[in-house]
RNA sequence: CGGGGUGUGGCGCAGUUUGGUAGCGCACUCGCUUUGGGAGCGAGGGGCCGUGGGUUCAAAUCCCGCCACCCCGACCA
């Protein structure tokens, strides 16, 4: 489809000797991944700050295909694009409260009569107010809308060129529904467009579960690219299709055991073993096999409501074995704030001894306690005895102590088991392509957003929230398809569909292979054209693999004898074709 | 915010230990040669050596302060 459109748009043949390109032989020296290496040595951008970027020509036009592709897909499930200013008045975040919760990742400042203003990192706020203030009748909807705009986030640490910026460009959409099953339709339709999207840019990707917090358990869902140089860590099944970031994972609990199964509760004698490797140590001391995976580690954290000021403790219970993830648990608390006990948290309450704590007693206290679904029912275990220098055995879930619930606390590791069919799951990182989440209630009700229904009654409306970083596909897209020579591209986000390398000094050669770029273009074929003169083939050939256009036509010394050489870049695979059906042979090729 | 590292023409780097006229490669300009894998020779242009102070006859180099940037982590859609 794409590229056949290009006929009707006035594309013109990019020649080398007056494109404004200048590509490195050096990698820069800032570049660690491969996808910035690349972008800059092959002149496609160029650092000015740290996390922005100036887009040169050949970066404009891969970053404009890639906007093309979401835009149809956008428009294709009846979405319409608008544009939001990205400079807004402090006001509006004000009244979403984020001009105080985004913190120091806002970028504000101030006009000439020192108002507020910032730059925005995302615009629920925006897509709320104009739908607010257009549509009241239920008649109105279900509404969807998008745009593709320029984002500011003042990130402690941009990393990775392209990948992680302070600006950048998002393609964001809202939905806007009546009812809950609107909304899920919405978001099917979304879902289902991003598939396209990401299958048509050349992806190769996972979609993933994600936590989606505070908005009350609804879906939420991740499009990962798997890249080395990814920054997001996901969990998948080397069985099924079962896939989800470290916060949303849930992995499989061992088999409920029977309580009466076990030997009686034991009191031991254990001083000085505040750690579980001390415990163990002195548990093998009187002769027990215990391991640590035996004990059940009772970590003190603290929570907060949202508006409170008091904080509350939490106990969570892990098989000593593992460490907690406090990310993880906080994904699954949120919106509740989430932070490690202090040792002041800890000495206010004198019946907690520190590296003896045990979940017997908790209760009783009234002390919250929650175990990681690896501490199934019936399972014993040696814990602490709520007594300095005493611990207990046999301390069974059900028997001896009842938790209040089961929260999914441990740091996931390689080898854990799929929830869903038992198989080992693996770590793997991934580059965040797109999200998208049922946002629900919270931006209609904070702006006020309701359409009266056919009883005349206001109705809340009901969000979805999808994005798409449009460059950081660019920069995922080079880090998934490069090779050692350079860049790569699926022929939908190239710059061109054919680079034409002229090599020699014969001007024949030059006029052949004008002729040829001319009557490619005439059919509709995006062109590159070194027409450079006094270049060295060498130079040539490797600017060519460097920007990575999916097929390239070198016209050279073949042409003595009528032919021309067609290469295809991604695989290396070189042949002859005569020149006079050279327009005709590449048009093949790339359809 | 913590740890590590680096600031020298547009880019990549050497020079700093041991103070003494700022160098190399790429890129750029001119001339000649060269043209299928980042050409050769010759001649050029371009740098407050991050910044402020200090030591010294003399500082890219030594001393003190500051700033910036990169990487890892914390944080963060």
């Amino acid at each position: 489809m794409g590229r056949w459109e290009h006929a009707d748009s006035l594309s013109v043949v990019l020649r080398l000797s007056t494109l404004f390109l200048r590509t490195l032989r050096d990698d820069p020296a800032d570049a660690e991944v491969p996808s910035h290496r690349l972008l800059v040595r092959a002149g496609y951008v160029r650092r000015v700050a740290p996390g922005i970027y100036s887009w040169l020509p050949l970066g404009v036009i891969v970053q404009e295909n890639v906007a093309q592709v979401v835009r149809e897909e956008m428009n294709a499930i009846g979405s319409q694009e608008v544009h939001f200013p990205a400079l807004i008045p402090r006001e509006i975040f004000e009244e979403s409260g984020r001009w105080s919760d985004y913190g120091d990742t806002l970028f504000r400042l101030h006009d000439r009569k020192d108002a507020d203003y910032l730059l925005a990192p995302t615009h629920e706020e925006l897509f709320t107010l104009l739908v607010k203030g257009e549509y009241s009748s239920y008649k109105d909807y279900p509404l969807a809308l998008y745009q593709i705009q320029t984002k500011y986030r003042d990130e402690a640490r941009p990393r990775a060129g392209v990948l992680r910026g302070r600006e950048f460009v998002m393609k964001d959409s809202y939905s806007f529904d009546l009812s809950h099953a609107g909304l899920e339709a919405a978001y099917r339709a979304h879902r289902d467009a991003y598939e396209k999207i990401f299958t048509r840019l050349g992806f190769t990707y996972r979609i993933v579960f994600a936590v989606s917090g505070a908005m009350g358990g609804s879906a939420s869902e991740e499009f990962l690219a798997p890249a080395l140089a990814g920054e997001d860590t996901f969990v998948q099944c080397t069985n099924c299709d079962y896939a989800a970031n470290t916060e949303a994972v849930e992995i499989a609990a061992p088999e409920r055991q029977d309580p009466a199964e076990h030997p009686a509760q034991q009191l031991l004698d254990t001083p000085d073993t505040p750690t579980i490797d001390t415990l163990v140590a002195r548990m093998q001391e009187l002769g027990h096999s215990t391991t640590a995976a035996d004990t059940l580690k009772n970590v003190v954290l603290k929570t907060r409501a949202p508006g409170e000021s008091e904080w509350q403790l939490l106990i969570v219970g892990v098989p000593g074995d593992r460490e907690v993830d406090l990310k993880r648990i906080a994904g699954q608390l949120e919106p509740v704030e989430v932070a490690q006990a202090h040792e002041d948290d800890l000495a206010a309450d004198p019946r907690l001894v520190k590296g003896y704590i045990g979940p017997q007693r908790l209760a009783d206290w009234k002390i919250r306690f929650l175990v990681d679904p690896l501490v199934v029912e019936g399972s014993a275990w040696v814990t602490g005895a709520n007594e300095a220098g005493k611990h207990a055995a046999h301390v069974v879930r059900g028997r001896d102590f009842e938790p209040d619930g089961e929260l999914g606390a441990v740091e996931i590791r390689d080898g854990d088991r799929c929830a869903r069919c038992g198989a080992p799951l693996e770590l793997a990182r991934g580059i965040e392509l797109g999200h998208v989440f049922q946002l629900g209630e919270k931006y209609a009700r904070t702006f006020g957003l309701t359409a009266l229904d056919q009883n005349g009654k206001p109705v809340t409306v009901t969000m979805g929230s999808y994005g798409v970083g449009v460059t950081r596909a660019v920069a995922a897209l080079a880090e998934q398809t490069h090779d050692e020579q350079g860049l790569c591209w699926p022929r939908v986000v190239a710059p061109a569909d054919v680079h034409i390398v002229a090599t020699g000094k014969d001007q024949t050669v030059f006029t052949a292979a004008e002729a040829l770029a001319t009557e490619l273009e005439d059919a509709g074929v995006r062109v590159m054209y070194d027409d450079r003169r006094g270049v060295s083939p060498g130079v040539k050939f490797k600017d060519a693999e460097l920007i990575g256009v999916p097929t390239i036509v070198i016209v050279g010394r073949g042409l003595v004898d009528g032919v021309v050489e067609v290469r295809d870049r991604k695989t290396g695979e070189r042949r002859e074709v005569p020149v006079a059906d050279a327009a005709r042979e590449v048009c093949v090729e790339i359809r």
